[in-house]
DNA sequence: CCAATTTGACCATC
DNA sequence: GATGGTCAAATTGG
């Protein structure tokens, strides 16, 4: 199907759902609330599918942030690690600075499955409980940070406020050719979710609870629509100017939910190098520092057969460098 | 056997 | 001394 009918198909529906909402809202029908929240609902995941076409490449890819570069503070040049030991510690990065970007990743499913897999492939070196956090913080580096001396890193950690969101904070660019197929299923993910209390032997119960509510607000998610914040860190680097969201599969089909854990493939990615690997990342910059997005996953009420496109485009993304220099408008 | 994860210890910074 | 980031030995898993 043509990117530009499921666009038009898009607006269309919008604009019927509209109508649709205009008649509700008429003084002489009486219809319940819900039915114009619903509707309301949708009209919003329509357009909001519509716009992540026209800004995204017509695929979920999300344009992001770009922040400032700063990215040679690097900890260590590539290939050092073997002999160096415990004097060799780099220089303590202080809080936030030098991690570029913090996503936030709020979808419910995602905190079931395991953490977001942005399609590379990241080993853990570390976790940590952070003071003031209810959760612990993992740390992360490419796994072929010392075949291909690649330093991108991240950070994940699940937000205190909401333990349905998944905070994750980036450094460095990926160097390295990607380690996984871009597909972008989570198959093996690391254990950020299930940290390990010494000895709490409570855990596995916290788990299950944990797991009870989160599938309660899963339905309470795809009721708003998912949403992806994310959000400029400290002016930080330029590593990462866009992140994707691809997001496969409908998570909902004519406003019922479709359990994730039946559908694999729902849940969200995050590719903060697909245009940094383009060497495009820098002429993203979007406007300014307030660039903090709320973007609604195409993944909602409507049984849209954007799924398929998504994943090609974004295959197309990957793939055809020209398609990026042809189209740099699909980068605000 | 190899790669990934876990986890206590170490170090730099505040 | 407290805290956050990293190391690396031990453990786990495929």
């Amino acid at each position: 199907m043509e990117k530009a009918d499921v666009l038009l198909n898009e607006l269309t529906q919008g604009r019927e759902l509209t109508n649709l909402l205009r008649k509700h809202l008429h003084p002489s029908s009486r219809p319940e609330p819900e039915t114009r929240q619903v509707l309301l609902d949708k009209i919003l995941c329509s357009y909001d599918k519509a716009l992540s076409m026209l800004n995204c490449s017509g695929s979920t890819s999300i344009s992001m942030v770009e922040t400032n570069p700063k990215v040679s503070t690097v900890q260590d040049s590539p290939g050092s690690h073997a002999s160096d030991k415990k004097y060799m510690f780099k220089k303590r990065k202080t809080t936030c600075s030098g991690w570029s970007e913090r996503v936030r990743v709020c979808c419910s499913g995602t905190s079931l499955e395991g953490p977001l897999d942005d399609g590379y492939c990241w080993r853990k070196y570390g976790q940590k409980d952070i003071l003031g956090s209810n959760f612990p913080r993992a740390y992360y580096r490419c796994t072929h940070r010392y075949s291909q001396g690649c330093l991108a890193a991240k950070q994940v950690q699940k937000s205190n406020d909401d333990p349905t969101i998944l905070e994750v904070k980036y450094r460095g660019r990926h160097t390295c050719s990607r380690g996984r197929a871009s597909h972008f299923i989570a198959t093996t993910v690391p254990s950020t979710t299930e940290y390990k209390e010494k000895g709490d032997h409570s855990r596995q119960q916290q788990q299950l609870e944990e797991k009870q509510k989160q599938s309660k607000e899963i339905l309470l998610s795809f009721e708003t629509g998912l949403k992806v914040k994310t959000e400029d860190l400290d002016n930080g680097d330029d590593i990462f100017p866009s992140f994707s969201f691809p997001v496969e599969s409908g998570g909902v089909e004519n406003g019922l939910f479709v359990s994730p854990a039946t559908s694999e493939s729902n849940y969200f990615s995050v590719s903060p190098f697909h245009m940094g690997s383009f060497g495009l990342g820098q002429n993203v910059q979007t406007s300014e520092s307030d660039l903090t997005e709320i973007i609604s996953a195409p993944t909602s009420v409507t049984n849209s057969p954007i799924v398929d496109l998504d994943i090609s485009s974004l295959e197309k993304l990957e793939f055809d460098p020209s398609f990026l220099s042809d189209n740099p408008e699909f980068f605000y």
